[in-house]
DNA sequence: GAAATACGTTACTTTAAAATAACATATAAG
DNA sequence: CTTATATGTTATTTTAAAGTAACGTATTTC
């Protein structure tokens, strides 16, 4: 980053929490695999300090960094369903209420005699 | 970021795979909300050539950003489970393997005539 | 006790991320 | 056609992220 970005400066309380439990949770699966941060940190290609930040749920580290954690550690499938739009059931709905592409016509028009 | 680091330069294939799905998801529920990238950006507190950047997943942005679309956008709940220590059975096996904790002991010892 | 390892913290340097602005085009609205 | 909005692209400046190194302490191993 550089030059602040605003959303580091001040945080929302749900992504500053979502992020420190993903760092905490990083570091869990690290120490049960029973890997040093410096092996970890070299298998994702960062150096331990990068690592350290991640576990402590730095906001402003590169994305990259955090999923490259979750791929050694073999759980970065666990992010596939995020934000898939299949789930947005919420998108969904707005979506449908926009455009009523091919409501379900039932025969000609108007045929509701 | 700044100083290439290395994960940014060699990404896995995995992780790539993982950034741009995610941005892509990010971007149709944005369109579904019928946001603009300025509105969205806005509201994250990016400028809209980081919302771009998000879109396309460019793996240097700063996890506060990613996280700060999802919660604006209401999907930031579906990364509770990422690598929650409950959901992380191989993590759980290993750790169990190598503490043997309270081992189911049968009687008292060297019962096993 | 000595040596090795893990991890935390700090400081310094290098490099690029992000903000900002200015330009473009495409499309929708009037 | 004109205006407004959305998005894409590029360049410049500012700032801090990441690398690196050098400290420290705690724990483990010999």
């Amino acid at each position: 980053m550089a030059r602040i970005s605003k959303i580091s400066q001040a945080l929302p309380a749900a992504v500053e929490e979502a992020l420190i439990r993903l760092g905490r949770n990083i570091r869990t699966a690290r120490l049960r695999r029973r890997l040093s941060r410096q092996d970890l940190a070299g298998r994702i290609g960062v150096s331990r300090q990068v690592l350290a930040r991640i576990e402590k749920g730095k906001p402003t580290t590169a994305v990259a960094a955090y999923l490259g954690a979750l791929w050694v550690l073999g759980l970065l499938n666990q992010l596939r369903d995020v934000a898939d739009p299949d789930r947005d059931e919420e998108g969904k709905i707005l979506e449908r209420a926009r455009s009523p592409k091919a409501a379900p016509k039932r025969r000609k028009m108007d045929d509701d005699f």
